[in-house]
DNA sequence: CCGTAGAATGAATGCGTATGCAACCCAGCC
DNA sequence: GGCTGGGTTGCATACGCATTCATTCTACGG
């Protein structure tokens, strides 16, 4: 026996078709098509026979058809990981807007570390017309497997030395080399460095930065933890550079972090946990320049990555790729600069 | 004379479909097509023999495809507007995670305020499967179009007085009752409220909340400022509540924030900027409970909301609503909590 | 006045998958 | 041994739109 399936009455459950605007307007399915495709060869009044046509049903074209028949989706996938990182909302709020502007939208996709693999071929099955992947690797395989479908792939905040895949990023090496000058020229002798993930290309070129800025001035980094791009990573991280265990002449003086988030954590236990003063006992400048680091708790010196631009040039990158059907290999590299506030001592 | 278009060559180009594995596993397209769908009726080796043949082809269905023909697209629409508060993204990191669990995926709208109406008409193109709308009003007649269209819709962290929508939202007037006690137990008699945007129903909620709990307790709220959920209009009303201009004795000893974001911009102005020690001079009491809060400069004592249950309700729901293939209009209540810490004074 | 280029239109087909339906096979049963 | 029924399979078609191709219509120049 059936159970009795209560379904809805289907009375407007029939979706309104391009058909049905076609009947109702008097001419050919293909007719509605071009009235809704800009630059199609139609007559000024069929058109308007058709739009007024389309506003009584209420009819839309179907994204999703649409994108069978032209092979195209208007569908950008964005790959993150670590949302808890103040950059990552400001750059996904922007660059979501930012395509919406050029009709493009954005299929979000938030994974953790590794089982981004995974994520990426269901990913793939949307046919999305291209990727932006931001903090979060990309296996070598899965780059080949991507390159083959000639689905442009752009790395955000990161580089690869993997296949045919461009990278926007921005100045990481002289980033951190002008802080490395910044805290020499301000007399700090002990500096240390914060690192985020120790396989990300970042930190990695940050820390390079630093250290090769000051061996330019005749120093070195004389302690380093890492916090992994956590809060609460670096916090343990701050504990094992200025806890008790370190002896006060051993302290350093002066403290690079890998970006702001773990900045906020590292100014945090040391005022509240060590009693140290910042920027009186400890200088610490951070990577990013969120918008937090700005606030009065923490008036943060930090090096700032120009969002504004690294989206400009990932839309930009991504849209040519789409319009040539090219998939390039570009890296963009955006300046970096330095924001003084009041968490590092000033040079003299 | 036609230019000639350089055509990459059309290797691999031609996408691998079901066809192909079909004619490799000489089987027929049916075949293949039930080989991935859960449940379908296949002989074990036929299946073994179509996995194989994907597998070599490097097959993987079509989403696309598979929505036009089934009419699901497993794609929810989720659309936000204010990422700056440190509580969205959290909320989008575990909804879409939920959602991936499910086999679902997030389809992410940005917008500011009122242009929602114009992307929600974009959105419905996509044939999304439901829509969680997360600090974002909806125009009723859009309400209206999107419950004929038959497609779910969860106000998440609003309600709404507008046709047949479902809303998962905090126990705000409770958490605004709750913060009126612990004021009034800690002995504050003048108490200042620091609203949210005037047209949502959260601030409208907290507030009328906090007004009953004093009454209670025969106090009243004496001032009373804007800061429409943004971290520096916050700050400015801050000032309004607390600046020079306002007479010793006329300053409020208690602040309630409808937002930890907007209370972050509080505490900020009140110690960096106007000189108040924050409990000692003012208590200040926020509303989320983000991540931040917890941090050592801030220590912020807040309302807590459970966004894990409001989040786990809202997919409950949706896929429910999904399943039913019933568009229903249920109202789901999450009780708060108020989380003590340090930037208030406590109750004698 | 005829020929013709060009615009406008409709019929037909393809995009890749899911599924109702009919055909088929085979085991089990009377 | 014939019959029945369940499990498999393939055929054909639908999903909604874009686009090619052929056709019709219009206007214009010679």
């Amino acid at each position: 026996m059936a159970t009795a399936r209560a379904k809805a009455p289907a009375s407007p459950k029939h979706q309104v078709t391009s058909l049905d605007v076609a009947r109702l307007a008097e001419v050919s399915q293909s007719a509605v098509s071009r009235s809704f495709t800009p630059g199609a060869s139609v007559a000024p009044e069929t058109r308007a026979r058709v739009l007024e046509a389309a506003r009584k049903l209420g009819y839309r074209p179907n994204a999703i058809a649409r994108t069978l028949s032209t092979r195209r989706s208007r569908m950008i996938a964005v790959v993150v990981s670590n949302l808890q990182n103040q950059f990552y909302p400001g750059v996904i709020e922007a660059l979501s807007q930012r395509l919406q502007k050029d009709g493009y939208h954005v299929l979000l996709f938030i994974t953790e570390v590794e089982d981004a693999d995974e994520l990426l071929v269901e990913l793939l099955s949307y046919q999305v017309d291209g990727i932006v992947m931001a903090s979060t690797m990309l296996s070598s395989s899965l780059a080949q497997q991507i390159a083959a479908a000639r689905i442009p792939v752009v790395m955000f905040n990161r580089t690869s030395r993997a296949g045919s895949i461009s990278t926007v990023s921005s100045d990481n090496h002289g980033g951190g080399k002008s802080v490395a000058h910044f805290f020499a020229d301000a007399g700090h002798t002990r500096v240390a460095y914060l690192a985020g993930a120790e396989d990300s290309s970042t930190n990695h070129d940050r820390e390079r930065g630093l250290r090769e800025g000051l061996a330019e001035r005749g120093l070195r980094i004389v302690a380093r933890a890492v916090g992994d791009y956590r809060y609460e990573r670096a916090a343990h991280a701050t504990r094992e550079l200025f806890g008790a265990l370190v002896a006060h002449s051993e302290r350093p003086d002066a403290l690079f972090v890998a970006s702001d988030h773990m900045a906020f954590a590292a100014i945090d236990t040391l005022r509240s946990e060590l009693g140290l003063r910042v920027p009186d006992d400890v200088s610490v400048v951070g990577f990013d320049n969120v918008p937090q680091a700005e606030w009065g708790a923490f008036r943060l010196t930090t090096v700032a990555q120009n969002a504004a631009a690294m989206i400009e040039a990932t839309v930009t990158m991504l849209l040519r790729q789409l319009e040539d059907g090219a998939v390039t290999r570009d890296h963009v590299v955006i300046p970096t600069q330095l924001v003084v506030r009041a968490s590092a001592r000033l040079p003299r």
